[in-house]
RNA sequence: CGCGGGGUAGAGCAGUGGCAGCUCGUCAGGCUCAUAACCUGAAGGUCGUUGGUUCGAAUCCAACCCCCGCAACCA
C-alpha cells in the first residue's frame, strides 16, 4: 500500500561518550525508544533519517587513555567498535551512526564556529585558570580539589562540594590541589572564545514559548527555568591538543569545547549520510524542509543542550542565509538551498534510571553494562523492558525482579500464551490450515482502535502507553478465545469453532504487526511461523542494504486468508524461572 | 544555598475540591485449548508530616521532612 502522505522524520539520538561500554542508562535514556520510534515511522512508510555517533573528544577521554597507557584515538576506536557491536545485538538501527573523529565533522564544526564568530556570537576574552605545572595542563573544574569555603570539608571538587552541596568555582577552594599530580596549581592567564548566549536569550525564549507546548512537562518546565534564570556567555574553547582545532590563526594550540562541538554532530552526521548514499545535498531534505519534524532522543541531563544551546546555535547560524558574503564564503558540504535550518520539534528526554537508589554512570561504575544483561537475556526482552518501563516522567529504579516479571507476565503469559494457544489449536485440530471464517465485529473494532491508539502514542513519544495498549489487545485476545471456548465448539459446532480460530489467527497477526517496531527479532520468527512470505519490511531492507527503497504504509492490519497453511508452532518467549537469579 | 521533578496498597503508577482508583503481584473458588488464560470473590492505604481554608482536601494555602536530578560532558 503506497504511502501517499509520506512524512519526513529526523531523529537525533544523544551521542554516547566513547570512553567505555554502554550501560543500562543508555537504554533507559534514549537508545531503545529512538529505535522503536524510527522503526514505526519506517514501517508506516515515512522517510526517516536517524543519526547518532560516538562522542569522541573531551578531557575525560584524554585522561582515561593516559590512565590505560594508550592514545585517546585507540580508546575511542575500541569504544566505538564495542558500542556498534552492542547496537547490532539489540537490533538498534540507524541511517548513520558515526563518530566525532571524522574529517567531515571537523569541517562542519569549524564552519559553524567561523560563521558564529563572523556574526558576532563568538568573542574572545582573557581569564585566569588553574594550571598544573607538573603535568603542564590547564585543569578542568573537577580536577581541582581543596577545602570547601562554605562548610570546611576537605576534598571538595572545583565544581561542587560533595558534603554541603554548595556549587563552587575552582578559585573558591581553599588550599587547592591538582588531582593529576597532587601539586598546588597556579593561576595562569589564558584566552578563550565565548558564545554570547545572552544575545540569544530572547529569540530562544520566544521560540520555546511557541514550540514547547507538546513537550513533556518536565522537559518544558526545566528548559523554561533555565531561560528564566537568564543565559550567560559560555566558554567554547579549551587549552588542549586533542579535539577539533580552533580554526583561527594563533589559536592552533586550542580546541573547540565538546559541549558545543558534539551537538553539531546531528548536522554533520546527516551530511555524512547524504555523501554515503551518493546524494550530497540530500540532507537538506531533512534540515531545510519546514515540514520535516526533528526529534531528539536524549537523557535527562542533556536537556539544556538540546532545548537551549543547540537551538541557539542553529538559530544564530541561520542568519548566514540572509547574508550574501557569508553564504558565498561558508557553504556546508553539499549545501545548495539558501534556507534556514530546522529547530527541534520535540525533545522526548527520559529521566534517570537508578540502580540501588543512585544514578548509573560510567564514572563511578554503578552502571551495569548492557553486555552483562545480553549474556543472560534476549535482546527483545531487553528492548521491551526498557521501553515498557522507561523513566519518561519520573526517575525509576532498576531491578532484575521487574525484568523477569515483565518477561513472564507480559511477553510470556499475555502475548506469548495467546499466540501459542492459537497456533497450537490450528496445528492440532486443523492440520495447520487457517479455517474458514469472518472477522467478528468486536474483533475488527478492537484491532482497528488499537492500531490507532498505538500509532498515536508512538507519534506522541508516549512509549509506555503504547506498550500498555498492545498488552490490552493481548488481554482482549485471550479473553475472546476463552469466552468463545473453541475446544467445546469443536465438538458440537464446528463452523463456530472455525470462525473463532479464524479470528484468533487474525488477532495473532495484528499483534505481530503492532509489535514489529518493539521486538523485531521475535516478530521475524513469528512471521516465519505464520508462513508469511514476501512481506515488505522497510526496517529489514534498511538492515540488509543500508537504505529504504519503497514508501509503503505497513502500519495497517492485513488479514490472513482462510486455507493459508502455517508452520508448526514454536515457543516465542521462554519463561524465566526466578531461581535462575 | 539556587533551579527542576517527585513522595498515593507489596511493586509500578493514575487521580487538580465530592464514596481512594488502575496495572502487576498475593490469597480462595470456578473453568481448562494454552508457557496457562479467563471469570468471581478477598486481603492489603494515616494519600510524606504538621497546621490552615472549606459543608467537604490526595487535590487549594503555609511551614517543614525525605528522595532524585542539574549547574557544562556523567544518558
Amino acid at each position: 500500500m503506497e504511502n501517499l502522505n509520506q512524512e519526513k522524520i529526523f531523529i537525533g539520538v544523544s551521542w554516547p561518550y566513547a570512553s567505555g561500554k554502554l550501560h543500562l542508562g543508555h537504554l533507559a535514556g534514549q537508545n531503545i525508544a529512538c529505535d522503536i520510534f524510527a522503526r514505526y515511522h519506517r514501517q508506516k512508510g515515512n522517510s526517516v533519517l536517524m543519526v547518532s555517533g560516538s562522542d569522541s573528544h573531551g578531557t575525560p577521554i584524554v585522561f582515561k587513555a593516559e590512565e590505560l597507557g594508550i592514545t585517546p584515538e585507540q580508546l575511542v576506536d575500541s569504544s566505538h567498535k564495542e558500542i556498534l557491536e552492542t547496537f547490532e545485538k539489540l537490533s538498534l538501527l540507524y541511517e548513520k551512526y558515526t563518530s566525532t573523529t571524522t574529517q567531515n565533522h571537523k569541517e562542519v564544526v569549524q564552519n559553524i564556529f567561523l560563521v558564529l564568530k563572523e556574526l558576532g556570537y563568538l568573542y574572545p576574552q582573557k581569564s585566569k585558570q588553574y594550571y598544573d605545572e607538573k603535568v603542564k595542563k590547564f585543569l578542568p573544574d573537577r580536577y581541582v580539589r581543596g577545602t570547601c569555603p562554605e562548610c570546611g570539608a576537605l576534598d571538595a571538587r572545583g565544581d561542587e562540594c560533595p558534603v554541603c552541596g554548595k556549587f563552587l568555582k575552582p578559585t573558591d577552594l581553599i588550599d587547592p590541589y591538582s588531582t593529576l599530580s597532587d601539586s598546588k596549581p597556579i593561576l595562569k592567564e589564558t584566552e578563550h572564545y565565548y558564545l554570547d548566549l545572552k544575545k540569544l536569550e530572547k529569540p530562544i525564549g520566544d521560540w520555546m514559548d511557541t514550540q514547547s507546548k507538546h513537550w513533556r512537562k518536565w522537559v518544558r518546565e526545566f528548559s523554561k527555568g533555565w531561560i528564566k534564570e537568564g543565559l550567560e556567555p559560555r566558554e567554547v574553547t579549551r587549552d588542549m591538543k586533542y579535539g577539533i582545532p580552533v580554526p583561527i590563526k594563533g589559536w592552533e594550540e586550542k580546541v573547540i569545547y565538546v559541549w558545543i562541538e558534539a551537538v553539531v554532530g546531528y548536522l554533520s552526521a546527516s551530511i555524512e549520510w547524504a555523501k554515503s548514499i551518493g546524494q550530497e545535498s540530500k540532507w537538506e531534505d531533512f534540515w531545510k524542509d519546514p515540514k520535516c519534524k526533528h526529534y531528539y532522543f536524549i537523557a535527562g541531563g542533556n536537556v539544556p543542550f538540546h532545548t537551549i544551546i543547540w537551538p541557539a546555535q542553529l538559530l544564530a547560524y541561520s542568519e548566514k542565509y540572509s547574508n550574501d558574503s557569508l553564504w558565498d564564503k561558508y557553504k556546508l558540504p553539499g549545501e545548495s538551498k539558501r534556507e534556514s535550518l530546522n529547530l527541534p520539534w520535540d525533545v522526548p528526554a527520559n529521566k534517570m534510571l537508578l540502580y540501588k537508589g543512585k544514578k548509573m554512570s560510567k564514572s563511578d561504575n554503578t552502571g551495569m553494562s548492557v553486555d552483562s544483561l545480553l549474556e543472560k537475556y534476549s535482546p527483545d526482552l531487553i528492548r521491551f523492558f526498557f521501553v515498557r518501563n522507561a523513566p519518561e516522567n519520573h526517575d525509576r529504579e532498576f531491578n532484575e525482579k521487574d525484568f523477569i516479571d515483565c518477561n513472564n507476565n507480559e511477553l510470556v503469559a499475555n502475548i506469548g500464551n495467546f499466540i501459542n494457544r492459537s497456533l497450537s489449536f490450528v496445528n492440532s485440530k486443523f492440520n495447520n490450515k487457517v479455517p474458514q471464517g469472518q472477522l467478528d465485529l468486536d474483533v475488527k473494532e478492537s484491532i482497528e482502535s488499537i492500531f490507532k491508539e498505538v500509532g498515536k502514542y508512538i507519534e506522541g513519544c508516549e512509549f509506555v502507553k503504547a506498550t500498555e495498549a498492545i498488552l490490552k489487545l493481548g488481554n482482549f485476545a485471550n479473553k475472546y478465545f476463552n469466552d468463545k471456548a473453541p475446544w467445546i465448539s469443536f465438538k458440537d459446532n464446528l463452523s463456530e469453532c472455525e470462525n473463532t480460530i479464524y479470528n484468533s489467527i487474525q488477532l495473532v497477526n495484528a499483534l505481530r504487526i503492532l509489535l514489529k517496531p518493539f521486538i523485531p527479532q521475535s516478530i521475524f520468527t513469528l512471521t516465519t511461523l505464520l508462513n508469511i512470505e514476501n512481506e515488505y519490511d522497510a526496517n529489514i531492507e534498511l538492515t540488509e542494504t543500508g537504505k529504504v527503497s519503497k514508501s509503503e504504509n505497513n502500519w495497517v492490519f492485513v488479514p490472513l486468508n482462510p486455507s493459508h497453511i502455517i508452520n508448526d508452532p514454536k515457543i516465542l518467549f521462554a519463561k524465566i524461572e526466578e531461581k535462575e537469579l
